[in-house]
DNA sequence: ATCCAGGAAAACG
DNA sequence: CGTTTTCATGGA
């Protein structure tokens, strides 16, 4: 069991982050420990204080993953600009957005669409239980989220099993688009923030939101800033008045709450959309 | 039964 | 082009 010492700089919530709804694999006891698999890893994780205690992980591993590299207070500063966000940010102090594997990331927002958290954390752990390698950590058994090439070679039966629904084919094409690239990800990393979202775009299942998620939570596109049922109901309630909730939401209004979230908020905005969304109703 | 959930694609005018 | 319908699943 591995410990660091956090400091205040790095004003950090391990509860808040992971249970703000931006990761789909860590399960929290009621000791307050947490446990999750992030690539082929089993990580158990509690924070007490200002103290985090772990195995599974490194250092500094656990550092870049909960980016603890990144000084908060610049950033909560430049997006704090009004009662209603200086509220969210308040009430989910150490909220930080993680680094997410890309594929799982990418996997996981297809597999999100038109559901709840529940049921895209229960199709995720049906793919990686079908299809991902065993690991056993303290007597129990994980499961690592598969590679591309394990679900884009397996036979279309199998995957059924993973109650997908109408995001079956999403996935499978997904995935074999992916599984003969290799390090697609730094393809993405290395595009200015429009021209990754316009890529990301062309996976099959991958629209506007679930784009923005992506860049957010995989990539660290800051600026992205996604707009799910929730925020949009925020935006209208709290910042833009004009809008008709009552239809559904196209393309073009998509495009000017996040326009107006970019030039409001400014850089971070996907760190405001993050604390709103956290803020929602709890 | 009806509606909703961190939407997207296809069909329709 | 913008708008409406459909998609599969499970919980409330």
């Amino acid at each position: 069991m591995s410990s660091v010492v956090l400091t205040y700089e790095q004003d950090f919530s391990l509860d808040q982050t992971l249970g703000c709804g931006q990761v789909f694999r860590w399960d929290r006891d009621d000791k307050g420990w947490w446990h999750g698999v992030v690539g082929d890893k089993v990580i158990r994780i509690r924070q007490t204080g200002n103290r985090l205690t772990f195995k599974g992980a490194s250092s500094s591993w656990i550092s870049r993953y909960f980016s603890l590299d990144i000084d908060l207070h610049p950033v909560l500063a430049s997006i704090d600009r009004d009662p209603v966000i200086h509220a969210a940010i308040r009430q989910c102090t150490g909220l930080r957005l993680i680094r997410q594997p890309v594929w799982e990331c990418l996997i996981s927002y297809i597999c999100s669409t038109n559901s709840n958290i529940p049921m895209i954390r229960r199709r995720i752990a049906n793919i990686a239980a079908q299809y991902g390698k065993e690991i056993m950590f303290e007597d129990k058994r994980y499961f690592s989220f598969p590679d591309p090439s394990v679900i884009s070679c397996s036979d279309e039966h199998s995957i059924t099993h993973c109650k997908l629904g109408y995001r079956t084919p999403y996935v499978m094409d997904t995935a074999c688009m992916i599984s003969d690239v290799r390090r697609w990800g730094d393809t993405i990393t290395a595009q200015p923030f429009g021209e990754a979202r316009r890529q990301l775009m062309k996976f099959p299942g991958v629209g506007p939101k679930a784009a923005d998620c992506i860049l957010l939570f995989a990539f660290q596109k800051y600026e992205a800033f996604p707009v799910d049922v929730w925020i949009r109901r925020i935006m209208h309630h709290n910042y833009i008045k004009n809008l008709n909730t009552a239809s559904a939401l196209t393309t073009k209004e998509y495009d000017s709450i996040r326009l107006f979230a970019k030039s409001y908020f400014g850089d971070y905005c996907g760190y405001a959309q993050e604390y709103l969304y956290a803020a929602r109703n709890r």
